[in-house]
DNA sequence: TATTAATTGTTAATATATTAACTAATACGA
DNA sequence: TCGTATTAGTTAATATATTAACAATTAATA
């Protein structure tokens, strides 16, 4: 009954993965004169030629709120630019500029140099484990369990 | 040689992971009109009597330029107070008020029933591996390899 | 079709993160 | 003991997160 350790807690353990990896992309993401945000859009319109911001919020994780000035600035540095949607004239597509589009063969090798080098010290399966672990916390919210109804 | 999906890079898993469990525990902790990182002191001082900014910096993962206001807000707030150490005037020591020791018995056994709900989707072994490669991710930067002198 | 509801982005206010520079106090070596 | 390096905290500037409220547009429905 006594209190568990704070430091071993999930929550913390997660945050400190965090610490413990990105301060070594955002080295070479300053290189380039990128936040790690910035990066992070960069990184799916890489994978995205036109994608609204509400996609963009899903799969960057950046709440739409900061998304804002987050793309404000990347325009600014003629990363990427803003087209409003003709069918839907609430929707706002972004594109990434040649220039945006020119920076993935620069980046991605020395980012998936970091990559590779994090994922060394594992055995294939320790990984598959650790993503299997991860995944299955992200669908926390969806189903927490399969076979059974909820609410 | 193509890219491989982002939304399954390890960062990424991670900070979902977080997106996915965090809310939750938000919700609880502003109902005690506490932020996260408020809490994450408060948490601290649970176990520990008395701690310095260094330390508590440490242990919470607040870098300590956020720590200088958000101690502030929990002085504010009554929760917890500075003392100046006498063996080593530049050390700051940061203590509880009886005030903020008494939010644990409020808020840990909520906190506590968000952490079983979360927990209990897995198997002990499942969880085990969960936390032992989370546990390898945050040595990265210590020692990546044992059997072999770096540098 | 007029109203209402839902969707997509944005703005605003406050809190926190990141990086660099800076102060005060202590440790250390010539 | 003086000068220098180190350590513990802080300040400053900018970027991002969080939450709530809001505007514009579209969808739904009576």
């Amino acid at each position: 009954m006594a209190i568990q350790d704070f430091s071993q807690s999930l929550p913390m353990m997660l945050y400190r993965a965090l610490d413990e990896i990105m301060p070594k992309f955002r080295c070479i993401f300053n290189e380039f004169a990128l936040t790690e945000q910035q990066w992070r859009i960069l990184r799916v319109l890489w994978e995205h030629d036109k994608i609204t911001l509400g996609r963009l919020s899903d799969l960057t994780l950046i709440p739409s709120p900061s998304l804002v000035g987050i793309v404000d600035r990347l325009i600014k540095a003629k990363l990427i630019r803003r087209e409003r949607s003709d069918a839907d004239r609430r929707m706002i597509f972004v594109v990434a500029t040649e220039e945006g589009r020119n920076l993935e063969a620069k980046v991605m090798p020395r980012v998936n140099e970091i990559y590779k080098e994090i994922k060394e010290p594992f055995s294939m399966q320790q990984w598959g484990q650790l993503i299997d672990g991860l995944d299955q916390i992200s669908h926390f919210n969806k189903k927490t369990v399969t076979n059974e109804h909820k609410e």
